[in-house]
DNA sequence: TACGCGTGGTG
DNA sequence: TCACCAAGCGT
């Protein structure tokens, strides 16, 4: 291989050498701790995930302890974070790795795929940090690094683009220690060449990228895909029974908040008028016996209307798209509804209805 | 394969 | 203010 063909590499070798953020996570080659962090950090920020993966650490420190947890627990912890499907397959996860791989994780890249919640890009991550093996990550920093320094304007939201990058970044790690290549690879999209501009200025491989001679960093990488987003509405009913008891309902449905609790609620497409909204309270509410432990995992918005302590009717604006809830409530204690969640959206149109 | 899943930061 | 998007995955 010529020089010139490891200048990207060799250059991101030393930026990480000097530059590298010092996270809990580093240094240790524990695929547990690896993977916690792998899961945690999918679609999120080192900051955001950091504070989680501490806690979990520090609840469950090894496979089999997290995987005696119950769900609810785990969902509980996870509470905050969003993409609660991640904490569901966690805990699945280390369940399996218990009862097929007696507590150990698997090794290869392959093997690892076939765990809950672990696909391409976490087994890569795993396979290489963890067992040093030589397959390349590609997650939203690996595509964005190499299309602006390869000048690819491939959609990266296109599947079949994916082995694209894959070669290309297969290609630039070459014979480097993977574990080192892959996490200056990413820690450089993540700090250096970020979303939006990157600090050019002080990259150590402008001179040799497409993006930067040709000023196409905000073009690059090409992303067509876009999510759509619909309005929801939904209207919670915060209704107490004489014992100070709130009713609440689990999210059992494919959608989101999958297994968190929420008051009664009604959902329309749009702003609910009043009388629709007292129209539509719902007359059968029964007692249920509370989860084991008497503790549940909430969503985010009964936080907001518990942290106001207020007994009205909530209009609340939810960006999100799917179905509304049917189902049994159950009564629960103020107090057990602990370590909540911070609110989401919450609506401009607000009414309170006192009963 | 395309889509749905959360919350928070950013320009 | 708001669209974009962040260490992806399952279906």
């Amino acid at each position: 291989m010529h020089k010139q063909d490891t200048f990207f590499s060799e250059s991101l070798l030393n930026w990480y050498a000097e530059n590298q953020r010092d996270l809990p996570w580093r240094g240790t080659r524990d695929p547990y701790k690896i993977w916690l962090s792998e899961i945690i950090l999918q679609q999120t920020r080192v900051a955001q995930g950091l504070p989680y993966y501490e806690r979990f650490i520090e609840r469950f420190p090894t496979v089999k302890q997290l995987a005696k947890a119950e769900e609810q627990e785990v969902l509980r912890l996870w509470q905050g974070l969003g993409y609660y499907s991640r904490a569901r397959n966690l805990h699945a996860c280390v369940r399996k790795v218990e009862s097929e791989y007696g507590g150990i994780f698997p090794e290869g890249y392959a093997e690892l795929q076939k765990l809950p919640g672990i696909g391409k890009y976490t087994a890569a991550a795993i396979a290489s940090f963890a067992f040093h093996e030589s397959v390349p990550v590609v997650d939203g920093n690996v595509l964005r690094v190499l299309a602006r320094y390869f000048g690819i304007a491939q959609d990266i939201g296109e599947a079949k683009n994916w082995s694209v990058f894959f070669s290309l970044a297969q290609k630039q790690l070459g014979s480097f220690p993977p574990q080192i290549f892959n996490q200056a690879i990413m820690e450089f999209g993540a700090v250096q060449c970020k979303p939006g501009m990157p600090n050019c200025e002080t990259c150590p491989v402008r001179i040799g990228c497409y993006a930067a001679q040709e000023k196409q960093q905000l073009a690059l990488p090409v992303k067509v895909k876009k999510t759509k987003i619909r309005p929801r509405y939904f209207t919670y009913w915060l209704v107490q029974n004489q014992e100070g008891e709130v009713a609440v309902q689990e999210r059992k449905d494919t959608d989101i908040w999958k297994g968190l609790y929420h008051f009664p609620l009604l959902e329309t497409e749009s702003l609910p008028k009043e009388e629709e909204v007292l129209k539509a309270l719902p007359a059968g509410l029964f007692i249920q016996e509370l989860p084991s432990g008497g503790s549940v995992s909430v969503s985010p918005v009964i936080k907001h209307v518990l942290s106001h302590q207020h007994l009205f009717i909530r209009f609340i604006h939810v960006k999100e798209a799917s179905v509304s809830q049917k189902g049994p409530w159950r009564w629960v204690n103020t107090e057990q509804l602990q370590e909540l969640p911070k609110p989401i959206v919450i609506d401009k149109y607000l009414q309170e209805y006192l009963f």
